[in-house]
DNA sequence: TCAAAAGTAGACCGATTTGTCTACATCTGC
DNA sequence: GCAGATGTAGACAAATCGGTCTACTTTTGA
């Protein structure tokens, strides 16, 4: 691992835990044990340094999203996305880390403004979750001829996976209980 | 109006449109005009200034909440909420301001410890939303004798309406959909 | 082998942070 | 009418912020 990605690493998992304006620059270079130079030499900024980690998070939850979601048939791959949820906030998924809720919301709250480059790579990144669950419902039996529905489905479930997330974020509530199968099953139903 | 409820009220108003880090003590003083010293008469610290905006605030939005609750039946409790959500999303309800996500979702992003009095208010608030939502199924008809269902409805409720409120603010999206009739019918669904 | 690139340690800069303090003005209730 | 509370204006302190810079060491590749 080099440099850059040293950096990259101990600051996404700063910022994660504690919130970006709750994380200084001189801590990221304390923990990582790099040099301010080195830092200053690989981001031109704090921005750009924040943007890259939200780049390599975005690459890593999407890729774990994308895997969890395939499956053969629609209510599947919505039972799947919140077993997988359920895990990510128990901290058995390894590649995610500690939950501390969906770390592109998170930076949005913190990131108000519409045009910021750090909000816009929020956006974009709940805009690729949305098209890996469609992509996933599109390869399944019930949706492979109804796009129109499928989009819809996949709102649905990205609506739940947020409000999932979030509650298990704010009440610090690991126990939460995932939508039922009910719920899940008036989603996918395509009549 | 005294002073104390103008500081309030310029700090709720900054804090929830910039988020907390990102404003300053001296920029509250600048927009209300009130002096340095006549705040930290009123409040200690700034963290004490945050919890009294976070109080205010529950107040405001569950009166709300309360008022857009009461409703005859169970479908139509839940139907309220996500008309009422979707006004505040297109700026329609003048109580509780321009919208910008739910400022408890967003101040808890910015407080991540469990045992912070900041992050206890959010936790608060959010049970407080659940009860003024079971409060109001369990005056309906289909729930009045079913607690355990309402509690359950109430709870799937809870996390649609996060997901709506947080995917509108972080998409910066004010027309996204709110979840359909037919998911309002599963979760209400007693039998 | 040796020069260029990359890294370290940390002083330093100007701006900004929360919070305290002095000096003075104004309002209010007895 | 006057004392005490409440307010204003803003200097000031100590810490921290992001970011630059010098001086030096280590690594790397032709």
């Amino acid at each position: 691992m080099n440099k850059q990605q040293q950096i990259i690493s101990t600051a996404l998992s700063l910022f994660y835990k504690k919130g970006i304006h709750a994380v200084g620059i001189n801590e990221i270079l304390a923990v990582s044990g790099i040099a301010k130079k080195t830092l200053y030499k690989h981001f031109e900024s704090k921005d750009a340094l924040i943007c890259a980690c939200l780049v390599a998070r975005d690459m890593c939850f999407n890729a774990w999203l994308k895997k969890i979601c395939l499956q053969p048939s629609a209510i599947l791959v919505a039972q799947a996305i919140f077993f997988g949820l359920k895990k990510w906030i128990n901290n058995e998924v390894s590649e995610l880390g500690n939950f501390n809720g969906c770390f592109f919301i998170n930076t949005a709250a913190e990131y108000p403004i519409e045009n910021d480059p750090i909000a816009k790579l929020c956006k974009q990144h709940k805009q690729t979750n949305f098209e890996i669950i469609l992509s996933a419902l599109l390869e399944t039996p019930e949706f492979a001829h109804n796009r129109e529905k499928a989009i819809e489905a996949a709102h649905h479930l990205l609506i739940l996976k947020e409000g999932f997330i979030t509650r298990a974020r704010v009440m610090h509530d690991v126990s939460v209980a995932p939508p039922s199968d009910n719920i899940l099953k008036a989603i996918v139903a395509v009549g």
